[in-house]
DNA sequence: CAATAAATGAAAATGGTTTTCATTATTAAA
DNA sequence: TTTAATAATGAAAACCATTTTCATTTATTG
C-alpha cells in the first residue's frame, strides 16, 4: 500500500487512482463528490444531472466511464433492480457504506439498505461459500443477498 | 389440442393459463417447450432462435411477451447477470428446477446452479427474513443469493 | 359457423449504454 | 516552467435489448 501521498480530506481515492496510473481529473472529482453526498442508489442519469449542475461541461459519457472505472476498482457497487437502468453506490471505502444488502420493492423499485444480523450472515455465507468453492472449483470473490417484496406504500395497491 | 384439466403430459401450464383467462396458443406452447428442453439460463434472443427453427412465423415480440407473462405468473424466473440482457429459466413447477441459487462467473458470465445446503439456507434466510420484515415493515415474497467470482477456466486469464 | 376479444408479428420507436473521433487537459520529463 | 506524450473528455452517432403500435390472425365460446 502506497503511503505518504494521500493527505487532506478526500485524498484516499486519488491515491487509488495514482496506484493504477489513472489521472485525477475535475469530472472524476465531481462524480465521486456526488456519490459521497448521496445516500441513495443512483442511476448514471441521476449522477449526470447533479454533475451538470455543478459543471455543465461534464458529459454523460464521462459519467458512465467514471462509474465503470470505480466499479472496476471496487469503490462503487453496480447493480440492477429490474427497471432497465443500472444503479450505483459507494461501498467499502473510508467514506462509503459498509457491507450490506438490499430489500427491493417490486412495486415502486425502492431500495432499502440493511446491515443488521451480519454475524448470522457471516456464519451462513462463510460456511456455504467454502463448501461451494470446493465443490464447483469456483473462486468466490463476492456475494449478494436480495429480498424482494412490497414496501408499506405498495402493499395496498 | 384441448385436454381435460390436469390430465395428460404438459397440461399443467395450460391449466395455469386457463385460470387467469389467458389463451393457449401455438407460440406459447413452443416457448414453454423450449424452456423445458434446456437446462440453461437463456436470453429472449436464445429462445427466439430456437422458436424460429421450430416455427419461423413466431416473432421475437411474442417471445418477449410470453416470457414476461410466465415471469408474472411465477413459472419463470427472470434475472440479470450484468451483460445487458435478461436471462430466464423455468422454476418452481412440476417440470422445472427446484429452488436454487447461482454462482456467476465475472469472466465468462457462466451461471452455475446450486441447490445444496438448503437446510442451512432455510434457517438463515427464514430467521433474517422474519427480522427484516418486522423492522422495515416490508412484506418479503422472495429472495436471491448470488456468489460472484471466477470459474476454473477464467481463473488463469 | 359466427361473433368477439385476445394474441400475434412486422416495423418503428424507445431508451440506456457504448463507440467514435477530434479536441482538451493531466502528468512526468526536460 | 515549458514541453512532449498520451490519457481523458464531450458531442454526436451508433448500438442493441426491449417496448409500442397497429393491422391482421386466431382461440374461444355459444
Ligand atoms: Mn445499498
Ligand atoms: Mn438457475
Ligand atoms: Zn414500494
Ligand atoms: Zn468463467
Amino acid at each position: 500500500m502506497v503511503r505518504g501521498r494521500g493527505h487532506g480530506r478526500g485524498a484516499w481515492w486519488q491515491d487509488r487512482f495514482h496506484d493504477i496510473g489513472a489521472r485525477v481529473t475535475a469530472p472524476r472529482e465531481v462524480v465521486i463528490d456526488i456519490l459521497h453526498e448521496t445516500n441513495d442508489h443512483v442511476s448514471a442519469a441521476d449522477v449526470y444531472v447533479k454533475a451538470h449542475e455543478i459543471n455543465p461541461s461534464i458529459g454523460l459519457t464521462t459519467v458512465y466511464r467514471t462509474l465503470d472505472m470505480l466499479t472496476q476498482m471496487g469503490i462503487v457497487q453496480k447493480f440492477d433492480v429490474g427497471d432497465g437502468k443500472a444503479r450505483y453506490e459507494l461501498v467499502n471505502n473510508p467514506d462509503g457504506k459498509k457491507h450490506h444488502h438490499h430489500l427491493i420493492c417490486l412495486g415502486c423499485k425502492a431500495i432499502i439498505d440493511y446491515s443488521e444480523f451480519l454475524d448470522d450472515e457471516l456464519e451462513y455465507i462463510g460456511k456455504t461459500q467454502n463448501r461451494l468453492s470446493k465443490k464447483y472449483n469456483f473462486t468466490i470473490t463476492d456475494h449478494a443477498i436480495s429480498f424482494y417484496g412490497f414496501c408499506e406504500r405498495c402493499r395496498s395497491g
